[in-house]
DNA sequence: CCATGATCATTA
DNA sequence: TAATGATCATGG
C-alpha cells in the first residue's frame, strides 16, 4: 500500500518520473499526487471516479508546529451541483459518496519553492469507520444540511466559505469571473482524517 | 496568525 | 473548451 512511501521524499521522484512541478514561476497543483499516482503504476488518472470502484486520490501540504504536523490548506473535496445538493439527501450525496472512497495524503510543505517534501502520512479508507463511530458522520451532515437550507432561502450564489463546521462550501471558479463552488474539508477534518489528532 | 476568496495547470 | 482539484494572496 501507500503506507510504505512514507518518509520518502516526493521532489526526487517528481523529476524521476518528469512530473511538471513548476512552469514559468507557476506551480503545478496536482504535482504531488501525480507523483503518488505514477508511484502506484497507476498512471495520470485525474478521472472524477463518478461511479466506480476506484477511490481518489489526494495530497495537501502539512506544515510542522511544535511537535505536531498541522493541515497548511484545506482540500477540496468534490464540486457542488446547486440542483443536486438540494434534491439529495446527504445519505445519498456525493459529498458523502467521496469521503468514503477517498485516500488522503499528507506531505511535508517545506517552502513555495517545493525544494523537498516528505511524506508523512495516509488517511485510507478508515475515514468511514472513524466517521461512522463517533459524531462527526452527524457534524458531516449538519454542515451539508446547512448548504442546503441556505441554497433554498437565499441561492446558490450566497454561499460562503464562512459555513460549515467540518465542510465549507468554498468558491473555486476557473479565475476569470465564472465561479462555481465545491466542498472543502476544514484543517480539523483533514487532521482527523490523517490521523494527527490522535496519537 | 488564520481564513476566505481567487487563480492556475492539467486532463478529458 | 470547460471541468477539476491544489495552492496562492489578500483581508481581518
Amino acid at each position: 500500500m501507500l503506507q510504505k512511501y512514507i518518509g520518502q521524499d516526493l521532489r526526487p521522484l517528481a523529476d524521476k518520473f518528469k512530473i511538471t512541478v513548476f512552469k514559468k514561476g507557476k506551480p503545478n497543483k496536482g504535482w504531488a499526487g501525480h507523483v503518488l499516482e505514477t508511484c502506484l503504476g497507476l498512471g495520470i488518472n485525474s478521472i472524477q471516479a463518478p461511479n466506480g470502484e476506484s477511490w481518489e486520490l489526494k495530497s495537501t501540504p502539512l506544515r510542522k508546529k511544535g511537535e505536531d504536523y498541522i493541515p497548511k490548506e484545506t482540500i477540496a473535496i468534490t464540486m457542488i451541483g446547486p440542483e443536486n445538493v438540494v434534491n439529495t439527501p446527504f445519505e445519498k450525496s456525493h459529498l458523502w459518496y467521496k469521503l468514503r472512497s477517498i485516500i488522503i495524503c499528507g506531505r511535508l510543505f517545506i517552502d513555495k519553492q517545493e525544494s523537498s517534501s516528505i511524506l508523512i502520512s495516509v488517511g485510507t479508507f478508515d475515514i468511514a469507520e472513524k466517521l461512522e463511530e463517533g459524531s462527526l458522520y452527524n457534524q458531516v451532515k449538519a454542515d451539508y444540511e446547512l448548504v442546503q437550507k441556505s441554497i433554498k432561502e437565499s441561492g446558490f450564489e450566497s454561499l460562503t466559505g464562512k459555513m460549515g463546521v467540518l465542510i465549507q462550501p468554498r468558491t473555486k471558479g476557473v479565475g476569470h469571473g465564472s465561479t462555481s463552488r465545491a466542498f472543502y474539508a476544514r484543517k480539523e477534518f483533514v487532521k482527523i482524517i490523517l490521523g494527527l489528532d490522535k496519537k
